[in-house]
DNA sequence: GTCTATACCTAGATAGAC
DNA sequence: GTCTATCTAGGTATAGAC
């Protein structure tokens, strides 16, 4: 029944396994939660938080040093005592976002090892367990998801070099679902690195025209998207 | 058979029937072809066609009006002959970007008043001569269409208000051939706008995968992505 | 950890010669 | 129609006081 564990609803929080501290290309081995003093993390959520939501509506060129300090309530030389860079501020965003989604990824995982997903139906309520806890990265999490998937096309190719690989990481998941659904005959398609991509694009559209406030819940927008998935609509 | 008019390979003069002078608030009333002294419409599309690529590539924000000059081979300052803004320039593209999908969209839409899909599978048909025609607008008639869809988003606010209507009109011509389809019951879907909208999302995304120069055709694409929407392939 | 002050640069845009 | 030269504003980033 539980199809995800639900987590704090602010992103500041979130990825509680794998951040923490992600910023330059310092320690990749995950950090203790107390290897930095609480006060420095907090403040750099604050401006994290902050940027991305900037980015999120302004894109990362057009938003400015200024603008995120204006919005965090403080000036812009106090930014460089946290990140040494504006592109270091950029860099974490695009991670966390990462980290929020496969978090998510993540979660559904344990869920399907723990047998929340037997039954007759399992592997299309597996599907939509999946696309549900990414639309969640993408609603629910604070902006850095939904920051990374509107402005990674554009970041400068410094910023490229170190997202691409955990952005594959996290793409091999879903191909790896994708091939085992495909494996057990549950789903049945002759291209399957194209649907997935396809049903992804599909997913992080969402962001442009769907609004979480309105009549339809995440619940609901999961359902529909994986019933449309799954069964199609076409007759003749 | 023929499915799709081939317009001109380069976007140059690919939106024929509709754009020509469609810069400012100018004429809204399409000009003869005549109007403008040749030499000045030339200068323009070089312009836009060299601006379309480098804000396709790294956005509009982190363009320079020197970016767009030195790829044209001219100074900064002489684009300002031809344009009052970078603004200008931009909605010009977004603009154009709009004109290519609803010439596509058109075209098809003659064909089938040609009787060019009749038949027994006609619905599927004429809907994957729109999609094809769709992915013809984000792959083969220059970067103004995907340059419109990566960097639309973040656009400021001014250009969204010139943008914004057009984009709608030409959403309307989707929703209401999805309302075609639904009420003479070649679809059946639950949540129509959803179904389009996921659909859209996933034909835009392509820009970020596809390699149209890689072994599977844009027809091939197309046969994917409406089967897939079309006939699905969850089974159990 | 935040401030002020500022260095340095690049941006969009304009003026006037050619 | 393009050039050079330049204005002004705003950008990132740094230095050093508090």
């Amino acid at each position: 029944m539980t199809t995800m564990t639900s987590p704090p609803a602010t992103a500041s929080a979130a990825p509680a396994a794998s951040s923490a501290a992600s910023s330059g290309s310092s320690a990749a081995s995950l950090p203790a939660a107390g290897t930095q003093p609480p006060e420095a993390v907090e403040a750099r959520v604050r401006i994290l938080d902050n940027a991305a939501r900037l980015i999120l509506d302004k894109g990362f060129a057009a938003t400015s040093m200024r603008d995120i300090a204006s919005a965090v309530g403080i000036k812009a030389g106090s930014l460089y005592h946290h990140f040494a860079s504006k592109e270091e501020i950029f860099t974490a965003i695009l991670e966390r976002g990462i980290d929020v989604m496969v978090t998510a990824f993540e979660s559904v995982e344990n869920d399907d090892r723990a047998g929340a997903f037997d039954g007759a139906t399992s592997a299309e309520a597996l599907l939509r367990a999946h696309v549900r806890a990414h639309l969640g990265s993408l609603f629910e999490f604070g902006p850095y998801t939904a920051a990374h998937v509107t402005t990674f096309h554009n970041a400068p190719d410094s910023v490229h070099e170190i997202i691409v690989p955990r952005r594959d990481s996290y793409e091999a998941m879903w191909a790896a679902l994708f091939d085992r659904l495909q494996a057990q005959g549950s789903l049945r398609v002759d291209h399957l690195s194209i649907a997935r991509l396809v049903l992804f694009g599909g997913m992080n559209s969402t962001i442009e025209w769907f609004d979480p406030a309105g009549p339809l819940s995440l619940d609901d927008l999961a359902d529909t998207i994986v019933s449309q998935f799954w069964h199609a609509g076409g007759h003749a």
